[in-house]
DNA sequence: TTTAATGTTCGATGGTTAGCGAAATATAGA
DNA sequence: TCTATATTTCGCTAACCATCGAACATTAAA
């Protein structure tokens, strides 16, 4: 992978809300078990997406759990999608968003 | 780790300029030998910290090999010090500078 | 078909950042 | 002490970013 690559991904990661809401899906809305690092970072009790597999409705929860404008949160899941981070469709009136996997593999040997 | 604390390591990562003196002093400067990931990285041919163990003048290296002015450069270690990336201390007229592990830790621990 | 809910897009605003050159500071050596 | 070299600080500018509310688009349900 480039470099500039890695920093677009970083830049996606920069803002402390997006990052927020990025460790929301990548912990609670897939299914994933967060491994150690994770767990240790606070959400606070705002944390939402606790359907394991339920990817439904994210963009909503999210939105319920977080001090920001929708369309702020809109924004923010664009740049997390630009970033390759994550992708999301529409089915119907159901947001599902999925984590690329690609990319966090990408970040997991960015530093070995 | 707080949450913060990450999104200030990844602002810090997020501009191309400055990741690549982060992976030049971490890959080159440092004594690191670059684990997967890191050599896939082109910087070019204008990478010029060969010197294994050598941190010496690590600033004026990096300058001569940037098309960047110096004060530009400063700025941007100050930038990777405050994100607790790396130290960097003056002995005589000789730059030195070392990185901060914790966090290299912190960052790999971050996705499991 | 109206209404309610869900997301997106737009334009504005205030704040931040990357970059430069010039001036200042620090150190080593002549 | 003077000079050359190395790094920092300052002041500026142009570009970018986070955020909002309003307006719009889409879909489901009443």
């Amino acid at each position: 992978m480039e470099l500039s690559n890695y920093s677009r991904i970083f830049k996606a990661l920069s803002n402390e809300q997006r990052l927020k809401i990025f460790m929301m899906i990548y912990r609670d809305c897939c299914g994933i078990k967060g491994p150690k690092g994770i767990a240790e970072i606070k959400l606070g009790d705002e944390s939402c997406c606790g359907v394991k597999g339920g990817i439904e409705k994210a963009f909503s929860k999210i939105c319920d759990c977080m001090d920001l404008s929708r369309s702020t949160i809109s924004h923010h899941f664009k740049e997390l999608q630009n970033a390759g981070l994550i992708t999301c469709e529409r089915e119907g009136q159901t947001f599902r968003c999925h984590i690329n996997e690609k990319t966090i593999k990408s970040i997991r040997e960015f530093l070995g």
